[in-house]
DNA sequence: CACCAGGCAAGCC
DNA sequence: GGCTTGCATGGT
């Protein structure tokens, strides 16, 4: 992988990072496609752009110290998915939809962010958890940018309600108060071992094992935290006949592999076709 | 075709 | 089992 700084945006040469794969396979919900193609999104407070390339993927909106610092992490560069695609690919059903999937990296989001985000994806669908997320930051966030645990600690109920978060609107208060207050410290979460780190953040009212797997997953650097949802067992039943990846080995990259597993689902409407076949299979019983 | 009723959606309490 | 909200769905 080569990164290129040019005047007004950094070419970061790889054939390992699609822009629609990973933006779009769930893990994050504040970017989007512009008319010109360009993917537009807030990350880390900055308003970034990117672009797919024949050969990469040119990034504009940040300067070369903040992309060292934050940017080059926030986008998983560091990582050689090629190697670990290799390692994954020792698992028969992963080996054929790598190729398909191959192009995902997992992002290093903020933590607080992320953990408010997955705690308004319960019991929710994309669309509109995008459309909460965007009225939240609009609403409370400077200049767009995710709101600080700060000020949403002072939030009521009430103020929330404008962002239409239903009864998870509760749950992001007790977030931000939790952290706001210092009981709980996400920083100190990112160090700790899986276990601890999930039980800490299960603290927070609203999160579950689940919304605690997609946190530590995409926000805290956990590679092996593997959320499982109603699709997810919906995948592993059909391609592994069984509901518990814990008989499955993913050599340590349990949340890329979920990631693939999932993208593929999604994408092919495998999910449709598997939920038409639970339908089908109910009304026979 | 417009409208409405009831179900349901990346879970958690 | 209840929770909010919004939306696709099928029935009228």
């Amino acid at each position: 992988m080569d990164i290129i700084y040019n005047k007004n945006s950094i070419y970061i040469k790889t054939d390992c990072f699609h822009l629609q794969k990973t933006f779009e396979c769930g893990q994050c919900f504040r970017f989007n496609k512009n008319a010109d193609g360009a993917y537009f999104g807030i990350a880390y407070g900055k308003a970034l752009t990117l672009y797919q390339r024949p050969d990469g993927v040119e990034l504009f909106g940040v300067t070369k110290a903040e992309f060292e610092n934050t940017f080059f992490d926030y986008f998983d560069l560091g990582r050689d998915y090629d190697r670990i695609n290799e390692i994954l690919s020792r698992d028969p059903v992963l080996k054929d939809i790598i190729p398909y999937s191959r192009g995902i990296r997992i992002l290093n989001q903020q933590p607080f962010e992320t953990v408010v985000s997955f705690i308004i994806s319960a019991s929710n669908n994309i669309p509109r958890i995008k459309k909460i997320i965007a009225a939240l930051c609009e609403s409370f966030g400077e200049n767009g940018a995710f709101p600080s645990p700060e000020v949403l600690a002072k939030c009521t109920t009430d103020d929330l309600s404008v962002i239409r978060a239903g009864f998870r609107d509760k749950y992001i208060i007790d977030c931000a108060k939790k952290v706001a207050s210092g009981e709980i410290d996400l920083e100190k979460v990112k160090k700790m071992d899986y276990k601890n780190a999930s039980a800490e953040l299960q603290k927070i009212n609203g999160v579950g094992k689940k919304v605690a797997d997609c946190s530590l997953l995409f926000g805290f650097g956990f590679i092996d935290a593997f959320p499982k949802d109603v699709w997810i067992k919906r995948i592993l039943q059909h391609f592994y006949g069984v509901a518990d990846e814990s008989t499955l080995d993913f050599y340590g990259y349990g949340g890329i592999a979920q990631q693939y597993l999932f993208y593929y689902a999604i994408t092919t409407h495998l999910n449709d076709t598997i939920k038409e076949k639970e339908k089908q299979y109910a009304v026979q019983v």
